[in-house]
DNA sequence: ATGGTAGGACGCCTA
């Protein structure tokens, strides 16, 4: 059987609803992950996902900054919305999904942005963000022959050269210095989790998730970084049948700075 | 080299 899974940082989930509504429409994922939803847990918009079929949603939300939810149109299970480096951000939430004959655990993420300055000594939010990636290690690819896992999430880290519209030019810029790009890899090698988006879009290739609000014409310019992620143990990646970087959706109204990113799993 | 835009706590922080 077939089994979608998307994750979107949308910077507002109130203000972007007519375009989670088009994502929904058009595309109808089993699970849906959302980043930055910038919405307590008493306002969030339960009744729009119910009427489009999305009667499971989990969230971790609170005023002003952060949040992530995972909606679904099959039940959810809350396993943990882990508080990483003691900050009572709202950043993590793990839940766990039926997919076929797998029993699907699902994290979703977003990792600290990191400031401007890419050194922890005088930034305390790109320190913060290196200390959030180390207590990232603990997080496991966890598998047997009844379970899988997936991470998704904007992990604000664009690890490989060709994740960056210039490599060279962003040494120095937070999401793309040597100790971030490095760590990331070192966490997700280490965690035995397989980065998707690689399994389908050769390493070679460029391509990206994220274009700044800043740039005159995102489009031309195409100054963009692939920031959001999806990963999945290793047992589910022989299983993988289609990945999506939704690049149009950049050009929706009132469109959020990332795109989302869609992975097709046949499962037994 | 700098500043550019967007969102939410409507003043300034975060991205």
């Amino acid at each position: 059987m077939p089994f979608t899974i998307a994750t979107w940082n949308i910077n507002s989930v109130r203000l972007r609803m007519p375009i989670v509504e088009k994502l929904l429409t058009e595309h109808a994922p089993d699970v849906l992950c959302l980043q930055e939803t910038k919405c307590p847990n008493d306002q969030f918009p339960f009744a729009a996902f119910r009427k489009l079929g999305y009667e499971h949603v989990l969230i971790n939300g609170q005023k002003g900054y952060h949040g992530v939810a995972t909606i679904a149109r099959r039940p959810l299970i809350e396993v943990e919305k882990r508080e990483f480096c003691q900050m009572g951000d709202t950043r993590h939430l793990a839940a766990r999904v039926g997919a076929g004959s797998l029993d699907l655990l699902v994290h979703n993420f977003y990792v600290p942005a990191g400031g401007d300055e890419p050194d922890p000594d005088i930034n305390p939010k790109f320190a913060h963000k290196l200390a959030f990636l180390d207590e990232m290690r603990d997080v496991k690819a966890s598998h047997d022959n009844a379970t899988a896992s997936i991470l998704v999430g904007d992990l604000n880290i664009a690890p490989l050269e060709t994740d960056v519209w210039s490599h060279k030019q962003l040494l120095k810029v937070v999401s793309h210095t040597p100790i971030e790009t490095r760590t990331l890899e070192n966490l997700r090698a280490g965690g035995g989790w397989d980065d998707l988006i690689r399994h389908r879009i050769p390493p070679e290739d460029k391509v990206y998730t994220w274009w700044s609000y800043r740039a005159r014409d995102w489009d031309t310019a195409d100054r963009g970084r692939r920031l959001d992620h999806i990963w999945s143990s290793p047992n589910l990646s022989p299983k993988l049948t289609g990945m999506t970087v939704l690049r149009e959706a950049r050009g929706w109204l009132k469109p959020s700075d990332h795109v989302p990113v869609i992975a097709a799993f046949d499962l037994d």
